[in-house]
DNA sequence: ATATATTTTTAGACAAGTCTAAAAATATAT
DNA sequence: ATATATTTTTAGACTTGTCTAAAAATATAT
């Protein structure tokens, strides 16, 4: 049985390994919890201690199998908590992430498959990310341009392919940055300009736009 | 903001007095928690400082209205999750008590707020007991325990009062549910048995079982 | 390459909640 | 009414998770 803490701990390593596909810093988790560099460690060797993170002194950490595993599942109750709320209880997508962080954390087996079943099995959540199997299998994501995606599908920034002074200039103002969380709300058909929520906004993009900007799905 | 541990003890003394209506001596608390009674002294003393309990060492405590209050909230939260557990998510009701226990503490007055809409305001829960109101108003039971019932009068079974394991397995092999409608045919003088309709069928109780079946008559 | 800056770890402290063992207060029984 | 039993509280310890401040390791810059 995992506390609260070590499970919020394994969650989040897991969101930073997923960016980052390396070892994440204990800095980089530090400032994701919003915590101490010297709590991270005490933490870290703990889950070291017990099996779920891999750990070398001064070189950062990773997740062991049993702690990808621990994490995954904490992530699909966390994603059909959102999706039940935002279908369900009629929240906006953007409303339900602190709920659900709550939520996530209740601890029932059947709970969570009679949820998913309630659901309808949903495979991604109110902002897109895909929820984890029951055995643990997640939709891979992989880098996709932004005109490459669908209405409700969203995404992280990871790539800029343009750096002309004028296009940075343009992101820049509207403050787009790499690493935001980006979701396509609207496609315009005939120009195939969009329509996307970002930073609690909503923002509408020409095609020319779209083109250089690449998601992380 | 209280901690889970704090709501707790907040739910217990209340459940304590609702039973016993005058102050719950520290001894009971400890045993409904499974605690020691050192810790209940402590966790009541402070409660006591933050103005939720009135205590007076060595004489037991009360909610005061403040804690009562709380107590109501936290109550209402755990019946509504009942609730929704086993009429959403097809849990049979005496299955629900352990993960209503978790998703109690779950704080957001949004969520419950939908919850209870999502529910259509239910005013008992599963187990029969009256779910407070949003403002704290609680209907006041006037249930009768199956023992206290004359022949040919009838009622509704609204609340089990024993918990066990092997009791509720009783009543669910001989199909016995909240919210059926009993009628007492016979009582039997010499040991107090009773045959008792319900659901098209006759069915003889002895007095143990009628001391835990309260009725809304 | 050496000094400087940054990151990470350690050491020691603290708050919450629990426990055991012993002391103090209250209740009970003869 | 006094001795005995029970209940309750206190004192001190332990665990979990956090923190600050200082030390150690690593990275960076000139």
């Amino acid at each position: 049985m995992l506390s609260q803490s070590e499970e919020n701990y394994l969650k989040e390593i897991y969101a930073l390994e997923e960016l980052a596909s390396k070892e994440v810093s204990t800095n980089a988790i530090a400032e994701k919890m919003n915590t101490k560099a010297s709590s991270v460690t005490d933490m870290i060797q703990k889950l070291s201690q017990k099996g779920l993170v891999v750990y070398k002194k001064y070189q950062g950490s990773k997740l062991s199998k049993k702690g990808r595993e621990q994490a995954v599942a904490i992530v699909r109750k966390h994603r059909l908590w959102e999706t039940f709320l935002v279908n369900k209880l009629d929240f906006l997508w953007d409303e339900v992430h602190e709920i659900a962080e709550q939520l996530e954390h209740v601890s029932s087996e059947t709970l969570i498959d009679r949820l998913d079943a309630y659901l309808g099995h949903p495979e991604f959540d109110p902002h897109g990310d895909p929820i984890p199997k029951p055995n643990g299998d997640v939709v891979k994501m992989q880098n996709k341009c932004l005109t490459d995606m669908d209405v409700n599908h969203s995404g992280v920034l990871v790539e800029v392919k343009n750096s002309e002074k004028a296009f940075l200039k343009y992101l820049n103002k509207r403050n787009i940055a790499i690493g935001d969380h980006i979701k396509v709300t609207e496609i315009e058909s005939f120009d195939n300009s969009m329509k996307i929520h970002i930073k609690e906004k909503e923002l509408v993009i020409s095609e020319e736009i779209a083109k250089n900007l690449y998601l992380n799905t």
